[in-house]
RNA sequence: GCCAACGUAGCUCAACUGGUAGAGCGGCUGACUUGUAAUCAGCAGGUUGGGGGUUCGAGUCCCUUCGUUGGCUCCA
């Protein structure tokens, strides 16, 4: 027997005794075994203290290394498990599952009738702080499968049973560290004490294999971090989204409220948010122009029967509305493609008219249970920036590269980066494999042709056809989906659409169905906290305050105001009786980009002086100086003051 | 819909183990006429989410209902 080992700079170690990952980092120095977390044999993840096979590329993780939290997030599931089963009773724990998740981990429990709530969380933390501190070494072993199923009726965990029945495995693996086992595939970090920087979030309820038909079982989220000062910044970063919570900055900044009683699900815009909204729409239209798009207006309510032929009526029936009239079943649309469909199968068309691209703001109404309801990022009515591009085979890819571009230049004035994600063919797809491949190769070359980053999820496109998804990272590192394109072969087929080709042939044209901004209230919620409230000027609802210092400016002021109004600029004057400070200080928490202060020096000068809400001051600035520049800011929508250089 | 927590003035939050519902901010009125993040004083504001029960007595305990929040997608 005799271990060959090859390292990333191409290294050769060789053994002629069983090696692990950890002998091969001792070997090379102490100070690397140190560091090290885990490994990556042959390209799988790697317990540090597993032995190789005979011949193994290896790569030591460590601790700063991107997968490293794979492999402690999952230990302190582990200790999450282990500390519960010590305070509940092994005999009352019944482990379900505990996987590694963004930024943390959680483990599922069925604890009889045991409640758990957040009060119990700093005990359970404090045990697990315990099992840290005994540093139990973590140890792999492996049971055949009938092994395994005895191994865990015997502990009388029957969702482990359950799990182990549908493996397919010879050898199925454990972990054990000290009093507790777990059913893992692991990998695991070498012991509980190796990384201690961990928290308890939060507790909820979860089914078993997230089916609402199974037993509700108790879920325990954490988090888990290789360094104190990252668990912390993390947990600030928790925090601070808090405090962005759109759903409180939002009626503050008086932009929107809720009658949870009359319209659950179905924000109402106030004035300020309005102008939000319409500022946003604006941009988009202008861009929407620009790229050769025709706006259309579609109905809101449309026949049933429309709904039975887009296959809405058996697959989105759950989630539509319904109403009646003179015997006539009617929807609320969900979508806004069959509308557009009408519009092109009003008159024949022309290879010479395609692509035709309709564009529309639609609203749309889908019913969401009402637990997952959310402020602005789920509702129940929105309103889409949706288009639909219908094109032959062959514009399909040069399309796409054109939505890509187009997503780029709509995503620009709010300072996001962005990523894509590709998916592909599902099992039960619709249509010709040979449109799918022509499709999914058109979509992988427009991609391919950006600089953009992106992954593929293959199978997950949706039946019809496949699709590209943007996901946007907000000024906290939040992602959230915006943008989707989507191709669609079987709308087309449905509606029987055609369009006649140079031949005098009838062919049936692609539909591509995008939106960028997506839901424009969902968006309106992202920019909320992105932000923090405090707007770029071009979508600030209010853009100048004007502030007179005493009553007797109230006239200065009111001149002052009107010559900003008449410049197209959002003002509002604040001529209450307060203190100056007192009016500055609300100006500041409304989020107001620029204070117009008006005195007695103000007046003999003809100037104004202004305050940024960053707190800067610009003293005896000219009227009209001030408006121009202010014009420039707000129409090249700008992301920074441009009196800030 | 399901599990858990929560629901007191417009907002933020008090009210010991059941014993007279309170404060700050905001609002209104008055005084002050203010120079870059809260001037002072007074007044109003509540069926403690709704309904029912236990009790001499319920914001507090029990039941029920409505709503909000965290989750219910991440698969050993």
């Amino acid at each position: 027997m005799h271990w060959i080992i090859e390292l990333p700079d191409g290294t050769i170690k060789e053994y002629d005794k069983p090696v692990s990952p950890a002998d091969v980092a001792a070997d090379i120095s102490s100070g690397l075994l140190k560091k090290a977390i885990g490994a990556e044999v042959n390209g799988n993840l790697w317990d540090l203290k597993r032995v190789m096979p005979e011949k193994a590329k290896l790569r030591l993780i460590l601790e700063k290394d991107y997968e490293a939290p794979i492999f402690y997030r999952h230990t302190f599931s582990h200790i999450l498990a282990q500390a519960v089963m010590r305070i509940y009773g092994e005999k009352n724990v019944k482990l379900a599952i505990g996987p590694v998740i963004e930024d943390g981990f959680y483990y599922d429990f069925d604890l009889g009738d045991v409640k758990l709530s957040e009060d119990d969380l700093p005990k359970i933390e404090a045990e697990m702080a315990k099992i840290v501190k005994e540093n139990l070494p973590v140890e792999r072993f492996e049971l055949t499968k009938d092994e395994a199923i005895n191994f865990m009726k015997e502990k009388g965990q029957l969702y482990k049973v359950e799990l182990v029945e549908e493996l397919d495995d010879e050898k199925i693996s454990f972990y054990k560290q000290g009093d507790f086992v777990d059913l893992c595939k692991g990998p695991h970090m070498p012991s509980t004490g190796r990384i201690k920087h961990f928290k308890l979030l939060s507790v909820s309820g979860a089914y078993w294999r997230g089916d609402e038909k199974n037993k509700m079982l108790q879920r325990v989220y954490g988090t888990a971090f290789a360094k104190k000062s990252e668990l912390e910044k993390h947990l600030a970063m928790l925090e601070e989204a808090k405090k962005r919570d759109h759903r409180k900055i939002g009626p503050q900044l008086g932009l929107f409220s809720f009658s949870y009683e009359y319209a659950p699900g179905m924000p109402l815009f106030h004035p300020k948010g309005t102008v939000v909204l319409n500022e946003l729409m604006k941009f988009s239209r202008e861009m929407h122009i620009q790229d050769d798009y025709q706006e259309v207006i579609t109905p809101l309510i449309m026949n049933i029967d429309l709904w039975k032929k887009s296959g809405h009526w058996d697959h989105y029936r759950d989630n539509m509305y319904f109403t009646e009239k003179e015997g006539q079943e009617y929807a609320v649309k969900p979508m806004n493609c069959p509308g557009h469909i009408l519009i092109y199968k009003s008159g024949s068309v022309s290879y010479k008219d395609l692509p035709m691209k309709f564009f529309e703001f639609g609203k749309v109404h889908r019913y969401e249970r009402s637990g997952v309801l959310h402020g602005l990022f789920r509702v129940r009515g929105f309103l889409q920036d949706d288009a639909h591009i219908y094109c032959t085979r062959e514009q399909i890819k040069e399309q796409i590269k054109g939505v890509i571009s187009f997503v780029d230049r709509i995503y620009s004035p709010f300072g996001f980066e962005y990523r894509a994600e590709l998916s592909t063919r599902p099992e039960d797809f619709m249509g010709e494999i040979e449109i799918w491949d022509i499709a999914t190769d058109a979509l992988r070359d427009a991609l391919e042709s950006t600089k953009l980053r992106y992954k593929v999820n293959e199978g997950d496109g949706a039946f019809y056809g496949p699709k590209i998804d943007f996901h946007v990272r907000d000024s906290l590192g939040r992602e959230w989906q915006c943008a989707t394109i989507q191709l669609d072969f079987l709308m087309p087929e449905r509606f029987n659409m055609t369009y006649i080709g140079p031949d005098n042939q009838e062919y049936r044209p692609v539909m591509i169905h995008r939106a960028i901004y997506g839901s424009l209230e969902r968006f309106f919620g992202i920019l909320i906290e992105h932000y923090a409230g405090a707007f770029p000027t071009w979508l600030a609802p209010i853009q100048v305050k004007v502030i007179p210092i005493a009553d007797r400016h109230n006239e200065y002021a009111e001149e002052v105001a009107a010559e900003l109004r008449n410049a197209g600029i959002r003002i509002e004057v604040d001529t209450r009786t307060k203190s100056t400070n007192y009016k500055i200080r609300d100006a500041q928490m409304q989020k107001v980009p620029y204070m117009a202060i008006v005195g007695d020096k103000e007046i003999d000068a003809k100037t104004v002086s202004i305050r940024l809400r960053t707190g800067e001051n610009l003293y005896g600035i000219k009227l009209n100086s001030f408006i121009a520049r202010l014009t420039e800011e707000i129409n090249k929508r700008q992301k920074n003051s441009i009196f800030k250089s």
